[in-house]
RNA sequence: GCGCGAGUAGCUCAAUUGGAUAGAGCGUCAGCCUCCGAAGCUGAAGGUUAAGGGUUCGAUCCCCUUCUCGCGUACCA
């Protein structure tokens, strides 16, 4: 990888010349203006300044020591003390023929794999999953799919929502008001309107609230009759999510929801009252934690005054499990950003119960989905929108585009496309918006087919597969990318010199990726990427084109389709054939 | 009150975490189909980055003050 040799080069000459320098902070990043070059580093300005020395003497003879020809990378010392770098045609020769080995090109495995759990979507049992799922599942997809592809070690866990005091109420009406056709046809609609019912029944009658609260207590202790409403309850449910998940792509190595871990939370409140992390407080178990002074008004509840287990105790019988069970290097939390309290209460706790465990936990919190209001998105009779009528009404509006667009195609294959666009285009444009802020959904946007959308980023790859079609069918000549050499390729618009270029930034791309898990910097890569890909197509003929130009042209679509490939199947993308 | 966010073009959002002249899309205006998919491309106009101060070679980004909005803040997750 062309980046990362330079930039091992570079770390070597600083330390040639400051020993004690910290190689860490010496960092090579693309040019954001390519006026100046390909590359830049702006790390020998600030480590100069820490030294007290002059910036533009450092990187002057660091400069000096830099031998690149073997690169072909041709360097610069500008301003007050970046180095440019420029790549040489032979460079970029070299490194695309290199690239058409390669099954992945571009991208880079980890050199040491790390082990990474995520947990994500986590939907509550008897309920729909809503517009409020899609955040977190499409998210931690997308992250689980990363992390696999730069070399990781993944283990997904949906720790579910399959235990708590909304149980009591749905197994009174279960009991007492249950209609079993209504059950058969929609399980989770029938337990929504159970819960509705009883709800509304112990606002109006404290008896109600008492009967509800006997069940729970019940199904706590063991009854069999209530346990196997409940086994029932959540084997229902679980049907219903896997539906969507296969809609959507989603797969978990694990299902542990809250349930799993019931005969642990005794002992996990029980130590921490033995280690004196909690201790009683106004009848509950509570954690403080004065030495923190951003905590210190915030203590966290473990066990509740009425001798019930709550999140937070679930939440820390869940990490010990994790980390005796998997020994992770990291557990990433995909959760609204409302949560943020609660994990760093959670984090501490845990580290002060653990001890430095070398585990890096970290909450990944993202904000909310608005309608066009700046509200919270909601139908317009105020409801929330089902996670399955959104892909519903996403897979139709795609549909009517299709239709019209390409009306000759036969159902079946529109129907296709619509799915594929329709549901890559709810995720796509999920994951664009940086995820700490809020987003304002809509359907034109996301449909649309310009812009940075779905549908652009599939009509370009389309449009290089059609290429590829045509050349196979006008010029019966077959196209072996694994047998390119450098020599075969030359390169010489402008167009083609910044699509190549682009290319060899796929890996960096998702390490920049993987490190804050923002998959936003991905699509604004894959939508560069195609922007160059259009003004390549543009000025650039392939299948007209001759000899050399022709293979060189042939292998920028190959390795661009490739990569939009790749970067879209990160993101939770199908990509079509045509459209 | 305290904490966490947000405030960038008319609108919706970016900006490689301190880098050089702040970028896209929509909308507006002007061009490009005898040419591999026009679902596309090229160009123009549009900015005191909420306001004010500070740190330095350099600030949308860091620090301080102020204003506006959202969320969280002892027993729901």
């Amino acid at each position: 990888m062309l980046h990362s040799q330079l930039e091992s080069c570079l770390r070597e000459c600083v330390q040639d010349l400051l020993p004690d320098a910290d190689l860490s902070q010496v960092i090579l990043l693309p040019c954001r203006d390519t006026r100046f070059g390909d590359y830049q580093t702006s790390s020998l300005i600030a480590l100069a300044k820490q030294r007290k020395l002059n910036p533009r003497q450092l990187a002057s003879s660091v400069l000096e020591k830099l031998s690149l020809e073997r690169l072909h990378i041709k360097a610069e010392l500008a301003g007050p003390g970046f180095i440019n770098f420029h790549i040489l045609p032979q460079a970029i020769t070299e490194n695309i023929a290199a690239a058409c080995q390669s099954e992945t090109p571009f991208v880079r495995r980890a050199k040491v794999s790390q082990s990474v759990v995520l947990d994500f979507s986590s939907p509550n049992i008897a309920k729909p999953m809503h517009v409020g799922h899609i955040r977190s599942t499409v998210l931690g997809s997308c992250l689980a799919r990363l992390h696999r592809l730069i070399g990781n070690n993944v283990i997904s866990d949906n720790h579910i929502g399959d235990w708590g005091t909304q149980f009591g109420k749905l197994l009174l009406g279960w009991k007492n008001h249950l209609d079993k056709v209504a059950l058969e046809k929609d399980p989770i609609g029938e337990m929504e309107r159970l819960y509705k019912l009883v709800n509304a029944a112990t606002e109006a009658d404290e008896t109600v609230l008492e009967e509800a609260r006997a069940e729970l207590v019940k199904l706590q202790s063991g009854d069999p009759e209530n346990f196997g409403i409940w086994q029932q309850m959540v084997r229902l449910s679980q049907s219903q999510f896997d539906t969507l998940y296969s809609r959507l792509g989603v797969a978990f190595d694990y299902t542990l929801g809250e349930s799993f871990y019931n005969d642990r939370l005794k002992g996990v409140v029980d130590d921490l009252v033995a280690k004196g992390i909690a201790r009683e407080s106004e009848g509950a178990y509570v954690v403080f934690f004065d030495d923190k002074p951003e905590l210190a008004p915030h203590p966290a509840i473990v066990q509740k005054r009425d001798g019930a287990f709550n999140y937070a105790s679930t939440d820390l019988a869940t990490l010990e499990y994790r980390t005796q069970n998997w020994k992770p290097d990291q557990i990433l939390y995909i959760t609204d950003g409302r949560q943020q309290l609660h994990f760093k209460q959670i984090f501490t706790t845990f580290n002060r119960w653990k001890g430095n465990t070398h585990v890096k936990l970290v909450h990944v919190w993202f904000g909310t989905i608005l309608g066009n209001d700046g509200k919270p998105f909601k139908t317009r009779s105020g409801e929330v929108i089902k996670l399955a009528d959104l892909l519903n009404e996403a897979e139709e509006r795609a549909l009517s585009v299709v239709s019209e667009k390409n009306p000759d195609l036969p159902e079946e294959t529109r129907r296709n496309i619509a799915r594929v666009v329709g549901i890559g285009a709810v995720k796509y444009a999920d994951l664009l918006p940086s995820r700490q802020s809020d987003y304002q959904f809509s359907w034109d946007k996301m449909l649309a087919f310009n812009g940075n959308t779905a549908p652009y980023l599939l009509y370009a790859y389309a449009r290089i597969r059609s290429i590829f079609r045509k050349n196979q069918d006008e010029f019966s000549s077959s196209f072996k990318p694994e047998s390119i050499e450098d020599k075969d390729l030359i390169f010489s618009t402008p167009q083609e010199l910044s699509l190549a270029k682009h290319l060899f930034s796929f890996g960096i791309t998702l390490e920049q990726v993987a490190e804050d898990s923002r998959p936003n910097i991905l699509c604004n890569y894959l939508y560069d990427l195609a922007g160059l890909f259009a003004s390549f197509y543009e000025n650039c003929p392939v299948l007209k084109a001759i000899d050399s130009e022709k293979t060189s042209r042939l292998v920028l679509c190959h390795l661009t389709a490739k990569v939009l490939q790749m970067g879209l199947h990160t993101l939770g993308l199908e990509t079509l054939e045509e459209m």
